[in-house]
DNA sequence: CCATTTGCATACGGGTGCGTATGGTAAATG
DNA sequence: CATTTACCATACGCACCCGTATGCAAATGG
């Protein structure tokens, strides 16, 4: 899980895998079908833990507001995940990753439309809401993660986030 | 340049690259010394298209109001800009290629900021709004070119640019 | 206690990409 | 006309990664 969110897909690689485990492409071809095999392993263990962070995020969190703020809290300073959901995005030549990062961009977009919904707004204006915020928020992490732009880096986890809602909560 | 548009920078190999130009590898090492050669090539052709567009978006735009309009427009809706600098954002793991892709960031960056500057806000609200802007801007049109949500590819070229202004046009 | 299964290592063949060596042809040049 | 020089093809060595074949020792269980 580390070395995906470090190195990205294309990292997973068996031989230089095995050699960094201190094991041999023997033992991970007995334990693994192939690569793939190992790359969905992965894949399906981290949308495990997606699903099950935003469904306790959903129990844990009152009103949509308090959802929200919690939400971008975690997606935006939680190292691991905006690693790794961009390394999937980046190695979308692959038709698996592909599906599993579009299921992660989905849950992302109806997590902030349902809690903009159970504010009260309709449902367009709820669908165009959650957009600026899941945009604000993509390229927000990106830039971060690229470390394209310094002065963002030195800002505090809260100030991120209020980046990104101050676009929407008018 | 297509090429690094559709198929980005990993794409760029001599063996498959030559093929597809019904050349051998003997006529290419002929012309390049090897392959980071062509790459550069391709490079400095893309940032030298890049910055002189600015300097004609600036030259052609009075207001900074219409600048800024003018200039969104252009990097939202020109699918080979967008694809070529998505596609260093995702292959930044080469020196060179990181530092165009750098360098990239700045100018649009200081478009913006430069934009606001003109307009009459501090140096600081500048800056702010201008990293807003970038963020929507980059969170948007990575979701177009990854195509993970319908809806968005469905809007109008001024209808993106509004989303994106909206933010920060108070 | 011996036979089978488990868990892993060594060794090989295949594919792909980079870069070099070398040879050939046609056009320019003295 | 002889000889460079421009341009391109074939052929090779090297490195990396995938996947398979096979060997072998320790665990297991009848």
């Amino acid at each position: 899980m580390q070395v995906l969110a470090t190195e990205g897909i294309s990292a997973i690689a068996v031989e230089p895998l095995a050699k960094k485990l201190g094991v041999t492409k023997g033992s991970f071809y007995w334990h693994y079908k192939n690569r793939s095999a190992l790359v969905d392993a992965l894949l399906d263990f981290w949308e495990g833990i997606e699903v099950a962070y935003v469904r306790d995020l959903n129990r844990q969190n009152e009103t949509p507001e308090m959802l929200l703020e919690a939400s971008l809290y975690i997606l935006i300073n939680d190292e691991t995940n905006k690693r790794v959901f961009l390394g999937l995005s980046s190695a979308s030549g692959d038709k698996t990753v592909k599906a599993v990062y579009l299921r992660a961009v989905s849950r992302r977009i109806s997590l902030f439309t349902s809690a903009f919904t159970r504010m009260g707004f309709g449902k367009d204006e709820a669908q165009e809401r959650a957009l600026k915020i899941y945009s604000s928020y993509l390229g927000l992490i990106k830039t971060l993660v690229d470390n394209s732009h310094a002065p963002l880096n030195e800002m505090s986890g809260t100030q991120k986030v209020d980046m990104v809602l101050s676009n929407v909560m008018s």
